[in-house]
RNA sequence: GGCCCAUUCGUCUAUCGGUUAGGACGCGAGAUUUUCAUUCUCGAAAGAGGAGUUCGAUUCUCCUAUGGGCUACCA
């Protein structure tokens, strides 16, 4: 019997979710969507120590930017509830000791100062300790100590931990969606800690395998630094005797900095020199972390660049929309190696979502930074403007710097244009283009065009240097739009008072 | 150190034993253009190394090297 798909994101928050979580997201929503499946958050807090506020709130904002809807969830609830970890306190124990009990698990009292000094003993003599079966005899374990002392140590409130029991000596064969077969000796194993009474809260290892089941997982989609966790996993299952539950696991490939130097990590902040947060982050000591929203990205290149890290579907499409990305994807087809980002091409690919974009709609995003400049102008005006920039544009933050000119008669000339162009016969010709298009009334380009041309090469005069004058008396350097397409824009008027300024503020030379 | 995973142009990747090893970003050249861009065309650029298996290996196996992950009462 097929069960009905179900995966889940789980991230910790200790922080913002950087790229790598998001894509991590991605790819359970992507494969939950196309399967229609169930796609669950659940918040993995178990460990008081690191929780950072702020960071729950950040993770389910970054998710709606990018249009990955949730299922069940701490916001929408669900036949699981509650989804947050902290609030399934009461859950983990009752596992835990079950496990006590039927022998796969065991307590132990070490305090973890007494670990730390073991730790460095081992250390000092070149050896690295592991808790495992070599020394679980030999510690302060319920499978050291007699029964009275355990139950003398465990009622008189000590501090303890429920430590897994691995295996000694067993292959765990297990099997990836992604990687295939891998195989683990457990005797290279340790026994992993799976509840702690300090903090009445398990570890990551119990909580999630009893989340996982209790809620249906069908398959774990999470990345590569799990993989080592794998067998301690497919463990839990069988001593709790869900193996024929047990969800499907792909392992991600990581996401590597772009450099190599190991993979993309929370702290490397922005220092990388590209954002690695999908939204800014401010954390609670005052540090700012840039997003790719705030950068200017569109959330649908961000989630399309994503996307293509790690998987690509064999084709030679790289424009996707979400609903392609779901038709088209599969886990077969993730890649197992990680992968170094290149923001390079994360630009281009915003670019590509740029271009496609209406005028309509880059004008109404161009609208509040032209209000931010102290400019009210119609929506049909910056959509026209947008027009004019968009294919030099790679985010529509930069729309102010390429048409601020469409808006605001140059105040300066770029000297270097100006020695370039604005000599010799130039400057006369351009007071004669002056006259010539005072006549004009139609300032449509396609009017202007042809008219300018005809008559540049009607005199003989040299093209090159009479349109980069021009331009040059227009917008105040030597770059830009067509020239007749910003005539059409500023109007006849604004064209005249320009060309005016222009020649009196760089003369004309006195004509041999 | 131990265990695990990986290895095709600088980067992301295609290839599922037989290809002139393809595409994209970036880079270079050219065309178009009044300019800067855009766009188009062209170009340089790769199977880590060594053994096997095979008529034939980038593709399968092993070894080495390299990269990466894990090795917490963190996830």
């Amino acid at each position: 019997m097929a069960r009905k798909v179900r995966v889940r994101f789980a991230p910790s928050p200790t922080g913002p979710l950087h790229m790598g979580g998001v894509r991590t997201a991605l790819y359970n929503y992507l494969f939950a969507r196309q399967q229609g499946g169930d796609f669950i958050l659940r918040i993995e807090d178990t460990d008081s120590q690191r929780f950072v506020p702020g960071a729950e709130a950040y993770i389910l904002e970054a998710l709606k930017w990018c249009g990955i809807t949730i299922d069940e969830g701490i916001e929408q609830g669900g036949p699981h509830a509650p989804y947050r970890q902290s609030e399934r306190r009461e859950i983990y124990l009752k596992y835990a000791l079950q496990l006590v009990e039927s022998g796969d698990a065991y307590y132990a009292f070490d305090t973890p100062e007494e670990l730390a000094a073991i730790r460095s003993e081992f250390e000092s003599r070149g050896e690295t300790f592991a808790y495992n079966y070599t020394v679980r005899t030999r510690l302060a374990t319920s499978l050291a100590l007699s029964p009275e002392e355990v139950k003398t140590r465990l009622d008189r409130g000590d501090q303890w931990v429920i430590r897994f029991k691995m295996p000694e000596n067993e292959e765990v064969r297990m099997h990836d969606l992604i990687r295939d077969e891998v195989v683990v000796n457990t005797s290279t194993l340790d026994d992993k800690v799976l509840y702690k009474s300090a903090d009445a809260l398990p570890t990551y290892h119990l909580a999630n395998i009893v989340d996982d089941h209790l809620m249906e997982i069908t398959h774990v989609i999470r990345g590569e630094e799990w993989l080592p966790s794998l067998p301690l996993h497919y463990l839990l299952y069988r001593a709790f005797g869900w193996s024929d539950t047990q969800p499907e696991f792909a392992h991600l490939p990581l996401l590597l900095k772009p450099g190599g130097g190991g993979k993309l990590s929370k702290r490397d902040g922005d220092k990388m020199g590209f954002p690695v947060f999908p939204l800014k982050w401010t954390s609670p000591t005052g540090e700012v972390s840039r997003g790719y929203r705030e950068d200017g990205y569109f959330p649908e290149a961000f989630v399309n660049l994503l996307a293509l890290l790690g998987w690509n579907p064999g084709t030679e499409q790289e424009i996707f929309s979400m609903d392609e990305l779901i038709a088209a994807f599969s886990l077969e087809r993730v890649s197992k190696s990680g992968a170094h980002f290149n923001p390079e091409k994360a630009r281009w690919f915003n670019a590509q979502y740029l271009k496609a974009r209406s005028d309509e709609e880059l004008g109404a995003l161009f609208l509040p930074i032209l209000r931010e400049h102290g400019l009210e102008t119609t929506p049909e005006k910056a959509a026209q403007a947008a027009g004019l920039i968009k294919d030099r544009a790679t985010f529509v933050n930069e729309f102010w710097d390429l048409s601020h000119f469409l808006f605001v008669a140059p105040t300066e000339y770029a000297p270097k244009a100006v020695s370039k162009f604005w000599k010799g016969d130039i400057p006369s010709h351009i007071v004669e283009l002056r006259a010539l298009l005072a006549e004009v009334n139609d300032f449509s380009q396609a009017h202007t065009e042809p008219l300018v041309h005809d008559w540049i090469l009607s005199r003989e005069y040299p093209m090159g240097k009479v349109m980069n004058s021009f331009r040059l008396a227009l917008v105040g350097e030597s770059s830009g739009p067509n020239l007749y397409s910003i005539c059409e824009f500023i109007g006849k008027e604004e064209t005249l008072r320009r060309l005016d300024r222009a020649i009196e503020t760089l003369g004309i030379p006195a004509s041999e």
